[in-house]
DNA sequence: TTGTAAGCGTTATCAC
DNA sequence: GTGATAACGCTTACAA
C-alpha cells in the first residue's frame, strides 16, 4: 500500500500539502493540487483510517447496541441508521445486550473501547442513572425507545403511551366493552407506558380496568400463547384483546385458534410495532405502526449533527404511533354492546 | 485518558514490560507484572485500540456485508457471527449491498478501507470471477450461500437443491402430481439451484415439470402475490405450489386465499427458510429450514481460525436443509390423486 | 526478564 | 500557499 508519503515524494510536495488536499483543510494552489491528485491516481493511493484516527482523534464509526438481532424489529432500526451513516462515510459498529444489565453495560464499554464517535444505545435493562452519568463521559450518546428526564435531548422515543391509548381506542369505538390486554414486562418502561395508554383509553369510555384480563408476557411469542391461555383457562368473558406487542398478538391467536375460537368473530386482536410480518398473519393483524426505520435515521441525524457537524436536518424526539387497521378487529354493532 | 507511558512510569517500569503484560506476548516476573497490574487499575488505564491497531497492524474488527437488514433473515445470520466474534473481543461492522454489483463492490471497498481484518460477504450481484479476484488481495474473506469453484474453501454455503429436493419430494410423497413452483428470480445462483432440486424430484416420481406452472418471483412477497396470481389466472390445475422462499409463500397464501382456496385443502403450500414468521401463517406453513444463525456462526470461526488463529474448530463448507413439516401440506389418496 | 528505540501513517502546529 | 516536524499511543525487533 502507497503511504502519503510516497506521494508527496511523487508529487513533489510536502506531506502536509498532501494532507491539505486530501482533507480540503486549507487552500492550495490548483496546480499543486493536481499534482498531488494526478500521483495519488498513479499510487493507487488510499489513506490509511487507522492513521488518520490515531492523529485526529477521530475513527468515524458508531457504536449500536440493540437487544438482539434475530427478529425483524431490530433489522430495521439498523437500516434506517446504517443508510443515513453511510452516506456520510461514517460506519456502524453492532454490539448486543440481550437485555440484561450486565451485558448491556459491558457492550456499552467494549464500544467505547473501540473509539467509537458516538453510540446510539437501545437499552433496556440499564437504569436511567446510568444513562445519565454517561453523559458525563466523553463518547456522545443517543437513547432509542426512552425518554430520560435528565437528558431528554439525547432521547429519540415512540409515544407508547399514545400508542397504547389508540389501540385500545379502537376497540372501543368499535362496541367493545370487554377488553383483555396481554403487556410486556412490568420492569421495561415501554411496557408500562403501553399499558397507561390503555387504562387511559378505558376510562375515557368509562369502562373499568379488570386486573384479571391483564396479563403480564415477555414481548415474545411465548408470552401471547401463554397470556391467551390464561385468559382462556380464568373464564372471564372478553371480546378482544390488546396484545403490548406483534409477536405476543401472533401467540395470542394461534392459541385461539387452536382453542376453537375465531379471530375476529369470538375475539379480535391488536398488535403493536407492525413488524413485517403482521399482514402475513390470517386474520391480517391490526397493530400500531412503529416507525422504528424512521427513529434510527433521526438517531444517525441526530449524531451526524451533533457530532460530526454535519447539520441541516430538524431532531425530532418523539414520534407518534399511528393505527394500522387490518382485519383483526371486528365492530361490535353499537345497540348490542359485548358478548 | 491514561497512556501506556503513564502507565510504565507509575509501575517503574518500560513501555515494553506494559506492551508485554498486556498482550501476555513474553514471559514476565509475576513481580513486575504484578507491579503493572496496580498501575493500570491505579490510573483507570484503557488501551487505545487504535494505537494498538496502527502498531500491530491488526484492527480486530471484521466487516459483514448483506443484501439488507430490515428483514429477520440477515439479522439471524449477524446474530449468529456477533456471538461468536464478539466471545473473541471482535468486533463487526455492518454494511448493506442490496443486491446491486455497484453497491456491493462499493461496501467491499468501503470495508476494505476500513482496515478490516477479515470480511463476511452475502453478495448476490458481484460476479464469481471477481470474488474470486478478491482472493488475491490482502483482506481474507468468506462467503455465504455461494460456492465458488474457484476458491471452495472460503464458500460456507447451504445445500439449495437439496432443500428444493426434499420440499418438491414431501409433496410428491403425499400424493401431489400436479406442482407450480415459484421461483426466484433466474440471475440467483440460490434461487436456481433450488428449482434444478424441485426438477430432479419430480423426475424421480416420473412427473413432468409444466413450464406454465412455473412463475419467477423476486423472493419477496410481491413474488408470491404475482406469482398465485399468475397460476390462477392461467387455468392450468395444480394441487400444490413450492415457493423459494417463506416470504413469497406467505405473499402466495394470501392471494390464495383471498380467491378464496382453502390451504392446504385447496392448495398445498411449501416454503424455504423456515422464516421466524413461518409458524404465524394460517395454517402454519410447512417449509424448509435453512440454518443460517449457524452457517454465521461457522462464518465467524472459519474467520476466528484463519485469521485469528484460535483454532480447535471443525469447519463446515455445505449445510444440509430439512423440512419442517406443519400444517400447509394435505395429503392426497393414493388412489385418487390430484384434484 | 527487561529496556531502548524505531516504526506504524496520518494530522496539526508552527514557521517561512 | 507550503514545508518541517512534533505528536497520536502503541508494538516489536534488538540489545542488554
Amino acid at each position: 500500500m502507497a503511504t502519503i508519503y510516497e506521494v508527496s515524494r511523487l508529487a513533489g510536495v510536502s506531506l502536509a500539502t498532501v494532507s491539505r488536499v486530501m482533507n480540503d483543510s486549507a487552500r492550495v494552489t490548483e496546480k499543486t493540487r493536481q499534482k498531488v491528485l494526478s500521483a495519488m491516481a498513479e499510487l493507487g493511493y488510499r489513506p490509511n483510517s487507522i492513521a488518520q484516527s490515531l492523529a485526529s482523534n477521530r475513527t468515524n464509526s458508531v457504536g449500536i447496541l440493540v437487544p438482539e438481532l434475530h427478529g425483524p424489529f431490530f433489522g430495521t432500526m439498523l437500516s434506517g441508521i446504517e443508510a443515513e451513516l453511510r452516506s456520510a462515510k461514517k460506519h456502524v459498529i453492532i454490539t448486543v445486550g440481550h437485555s440484561d444489565e450486565e451485558k448491556e453495560i459491558d457492550g456499552i464499554e467494549f464500544l467505547m473501547s473501540r473509539n467509537c464517535d458516538a453510540l446510539i444505545l437501545h437499552v433496556d435493562a440499564v437504569s436511567d442513572d446510568y444513562l445519565e452519568g454517561l453523559k458525563g463521559g466523553r463518547t456522545p450518546f443517543v437513547v432509542i425507545n426512552r425518554s430520560i428526564p435528565g437528558i431528554a435531548d439525547n432521547c429519540i422515543n415512540l409515544d407508547n403511551e399514545y400508542g397504547g391509548y389508540i389501540a385500545t381506542k379502537a376497540l372501543l369505538e368499535r362496541g367493545h366493552r370487554k377488553l383483555a390486554y396481554i403487556s410486556g414486562p412490568h420492569w421495561k418502561t415501554d411496557a408500562n407506558e403501553r399499558l397507561a395508554g390503555h387504562k387511559k383509553a378505558l376510562a375515557e369510555f368509562g369502562v373499568p380496568f379488570d386486573e384479571k384480563l391483564k396479563f403480564e408476557g415477555d414481548f415474545h411469542e411465548s408470552g401471547g400463547t401463554s397470556g391467551m391461555e390464561y385468559l382462556i383457562r380464568t373464564g372471564v368473558p372478553f371480546s378482544a384483546v390488546v396484545c403490548a406487542n406483534d409477536d405476543m398478538a401472533a401467540g395470542a391467536m394461534v392459541v385461539a385458534r387452536e382453542s376453537g375460537l375465531t379471530i375476529p368473530e369470538d375475539v379480535s386482536v391488536v398488535g403493536f410495532d407492525n413488524l413485517i410480518f403482521s399482514h402475513f398473519t390470517y386474520p391480517q393483524l391490526s397493530t400500531i405502526d412503529y416507525p422504528i426505520n424512521d427513529m434510527g435515521q433521526m438517531a444517525a441525524r441526530w449524531i451526524l449533527q451533533n457530532v460530526y457537524e454535519r447539520g441541516g436536518h430538524e431532531i425530532r424526539n418523539l414520534f407518534k404511533p399511528e393505527l394500522v387497521d387490518r382485519a383483526s378487529i371486528r365492530t361490535i354493532a353499537a345497540t348490542a354492546p359485548g358478548p
